[in-house]
RNA sequence: GGAGAGAUGGCCGAGUUGGCUGAAGGCGCUCGCCUGCUAAGUGAGUGUAGGGCGAAAGCUCUACCGAGGGUUCGAAUCCCUCUCUCUCCGCCA
């Protein structure tokens, strides 16, 4: 959410922004609700001051065995009228809340102005992309090989877009988890978090999920509780309502969650294989500090989340999200896009992303400097470190040999009891 | 699931015959004083959000005592609903 202040006094400039990432901001309707807002709150307060001091009177004529009977019939009606405008402002709040709800980030100044993906351009690129002396298969071939991976017995269990991993295939999995919770908590000094799973709709809101994306997610029936997409949701709204001291900042944190998306609207798209999953796992970076550090804070958490790939061998590049292409509640992102053989492309593993003081304003999560009064809002950043499901087809693909098996990185091995490599019949 | 108790400021903790209590007292914290160190002592200050006036310091108004409703001229105090915490019993990974 933009501030309010903010909004109303540079109100060319929001529009301006927003346009370059397609939102089209509609101003008089801002407006008018921002003045019925202001100039109601300001009658209400002074109906509300009156009705204080002539209650006070009354007291006073009470205590003085005066009769104030004229005086409280008048202050009835004041009450009513109060009442009625209490009843009438809540609406005007909540249409203007909503409005305030729908609008996007802000783009930090060094994004690139574009409209999709294809205008992100390329930050750095990282490791050899491994020639291959036969055609490399997609990584749901050579997991149905394997048989660590099965698809249609998820569906059977579960539905599509579900998968079930064995033997081998859920411990590559485990070890993945455990092989990055060890180094973002031991190398890069993030404290682990394990979350709840579930979340109320005040959580879902703070880190914008809701209003706006309620299809993508899947709801408990009956129950205020939704199952979180991402651990980014959990872990920022641990410190919902609080006012953190200047000298816990930035705080750091960790937290491997299995992560639930609907993914409405992408019907048909990776249909085959763990690219797409209604579950998956994901182990998640969350910070939080103040405002003149998120930027440099950013890229060291792009960095921590790279050094995963750096250990896996993994090759990949950065690309920095266009304003077109920038998620809503985000100011700067940088999405890391492992290489994958199998498929002949670059796909997304992580996503890191600055979304300046737009989350903490919702979630309403603060700092007090050690000099000078008052609260200022922190700056909240998130990123995967990494997507593990995605990790795993990486390994897969990349790591393939000619007949069939898979040799693990080294990094991994002290994971998997020194195995190196996974062949048929595992 | 059954029976009780509770939820107040950064923390502890008063206040429940409704009326200068945004909230006593204590702790903590900040600034100053004193003690040549440490401990102790001492003075003042110390919530958040929104609005008005002011160049600023500041002054002033409104709201907030778990959340939401209700009663009343007036609610931290009375009533209802919900959430959470604690104790006992039952059940359970």
């Amino acid at each position: 959410m933009l501030d309010l202040k903010f909004v109303r006094s540079n109100q060319d400039v929001v529009a301006y922004m927003l346009k370059e990432r397609g939102y089209d901001l509609d101003l008089s309707r801002f407006q008018s609700l921002d003045e019925q807002r202001r100039s109601m709150l300001a009658s209400l307060e002074d109906l509300r001051y009156r009705r204080n001091k002539v209650s006070d009177q009354i007291a006073a004529m009470k205590k003085r065995g005066e009769d104030a009977s004229s005086l409280i019939s008048e202050m009835k009606t004041v009450s009513k009228e109060i009442k009625a405008m209490e009843a009438e402002l809540p609406e005007i709040v909540d249409q203007l809340n909503k409005l305030l709800m729908l609008i996007p980030n802000i783009p930090h100044e060094s994004v690139v102005v574009g409209k999709s993906a294809d205008d992100n351009p390329v930050v750095r690129r990282w490791g050899e992309i491994r020639e291959f002396d036969f055609a490399p298969f997609p990584h749901w071939e050579i997991g149905e090989k394997l048989n660590i991976l099965d698809f249609s017995r998820a569906a059977k269990i579960a539905r599509g877009r579900f998968s079930l991993q064995s033997g081998l295939g859920a411990t590559i999995e485990r070890a993945l988890i455990n092989f990055m919770l060890d180094i973002h908590t031991n190398r890069h000094g993030y404290t682990e978090v394990l979350p709840p799973f579930l979340v109320n709709s005040d959580s879902m809101t703070g880190t914008g999920q809701l209003p706006k994306f309620r299809e993508d997610l899947f709801k408990v029936d009956g129950w205020d509780l939704f199952l979180i997409p991402t651990a980014e949701v959990p872990v920022t709204n641990i410190h919902r309502d609080e006012v953190l001291s200047f000298d816990e900042l930035p705080i750091k944190y960790v937290s491997y969650t299995p992560c639930f998306r609907s993914e409405a609207g992408s019907w048909g798209k990776d249909t085959r294989g763990l690219i797409r999953q209604h579950q998956f796992n994901k182990v998640e970076l969350v910070k939080f500090c103040c405002p003149e550090d998120s930027d440099q804070e950013l890229e060291s958490l792009t960095a921590d989340a790279e050094e995963i790939l750096q250990y896996l061998e993994l090759p990949y590049r950065v690309v920095s999200l266009c304003s077109g292409d920038l998620g809503f509640a985000a100011a700067k992102t940088y999405d890391i896009e492992v290489w994958l053989p199998g498929q002949h492309l670059f796909r997304e593993i992580s996503s890191c992303s600055n979304f300046t003081d737009f989350q903490a304003r919702r979630a309403n999560i603060r700092f007090r400097r050690k000099t000078g009064r008052g609260t200022e809002l922190v700056h909240t950043l998130n990123g995967s470190g990494l997507a593990v499901g995605r990790t795993l087809v990486a390994v897969l693909e990349n790591c393939q040999q000619p007949d069939g098996s898979v040799l693990i990185p080294e990094a991994l091995r002290p994971y998997l009891n020194g195995l190196s490599i996974i062949g048929r019949g595992e």
